[in-house]
DNA sequence: GGAGTAATTGACCGGTCGGCCAGTTTATGG
DNA sequence: CCATAAACTGGCCGACCGGTCAATTACTCC
């Protein structure tokens, strides 16, 4: 519907300098024409004719560059998955666990997302098509989370009755969730900046999860 | 893969009586075989002549009975979600809004789609797809929420300095989030029983959110 | 029991799919 | 400067897609 473009694209193909050959450059064309639209329509969703069109090269190029169609939605993935990967880890390791941290290390995820929106759909995406890749880092990530609530524990800065699994899911929950929903549910809210809506949000979750909501007595 | 059926298949086609004509029987099996398929490989990844297939019918039946793929889709979104929302607003109309209600109505939602897998299914299709049908009945229920929560809020048994909207969504996405991801990070949970790390989950998560994480001082 | 309606079938359509391949063009480096 | 490899092209393939259609079969109701 929105495929204005007939053999090259007014925005992301590689059409500057058409002679001469750069191979990366060319990936790269590939990869982000690729994201845009797997993103939008998902694997199934997405011939591989259009991503070369959208990209502004052949379709052989891509199964010369990627091998296949799949292989390049999962390159795709593993690039999203990785900056995150590095970001968080950075932030847990050689850390002591307090509710500071946790804390930081939320906002840091919910920044993430809101940042990153393809990486939301993304993860929508992988949901939908249960892809259990890159879940092994997922556990690594998760693992180390527990530890740094579980010092948080034993330092007595929380409660010590709640797994701290479920702590972590729920705020990994709470995060993902607002983004997946948002464009479905926007209705729901009231309308105004779109930045100072997602601080409100998370400024709430934040006080919410961490005092609950039943009125003090 | 698991495609063993050639013709007809042991479990769900109609090929009881195959002699006689039965409609009804007929776009039973169709709407069964359809959501069993478009639950594990989406729209696009399912195509017609393997529902039918699995269903024990011709193809052309299909589009006699339904119209078209997408409308057959549609139709099986839109069985599962009215079931949810007689069950919802029935439980939300016509009472006073109370922290227990709150309560029951969270733990509700989380039997729901627990008891309702291919739901949660179709959920994380409809955020992959950014299906925005039905919105108008969950702005609605959604509201109705709103409402019970700020009635007890005004009761004074819940703190009045957060949103209620965001109360509400939260305790959305704390459950479905479980059931979406739970087949990608069952490897995080202690083994066991299925049903038992449900309940111990919703047990936690309800307690998590009356209360809050940090310990008293 | 016959007319009319709905269910059902299988053949078929144009179009598109992912992938392949033979051949051409450019870069590289000895 | 030429051989070799890599980047790149256009055309092509068989399979399959969703959907249509005319014809056949079974129900229904008068």
């Amino acid at each position: 519907m929105t495929d204005s473009s007939t053999t090259a694209s007014a925005s992301a193909d590689k059409a500057t300098d058409r002679r001469r050959r750069d191979p990366e450059a060319t990936r790269q064309a590939i990869l982000d024409a690729a994201e845009t639209l797997f993103v939008e329509h998902g694997l199934d969703g997405t011939p591989t004719s259009r991503i070369a069109r959208h990209a502004g090269v052949t379709k052989s190029l891509i199964h010369h560059h990627f091998g296949s169609k799949e292989a390049l939605w999962t390159e795709i993935k593993e690039r999203h998955w990785a900056a995150y990967y590095a970001l968080q880890k950075a932030m847990l390791q050689n850390t002591r666990g307090s509710a500071a941290l946790l804390e930081a290390s939320i906002r840091a995820y919910f920044d993430f997302l809101r940042t990153h929106p393809d990486m939301v759909r993304i993860f929508s995406w992988r949901f939908a098509e249960e892809d259990h890749s890159s879940v092994t880092q997922e556990v690594e990530l998760f693992q180390l989370g527990v530890e740094r609530i579980q010092e948080a524990q034993e330092a007595g800065e929380l409660r010590e009755d709640i797994d701290p699994t479920y702590v972590l899911k729920s705020f990994l929950a709470l995060c993902l969730h607002w983004f997946q929903s948002h464009g479905m549910t926007c209705s729901m809210f009231p309308p105004g900046d779109e930045r100072a809506s997602h601080d409100r949000y998370i400024q709430q979750i934040v006080g919410l999860i961490f005092d609950g909501i039943r009125a003090p007595d």
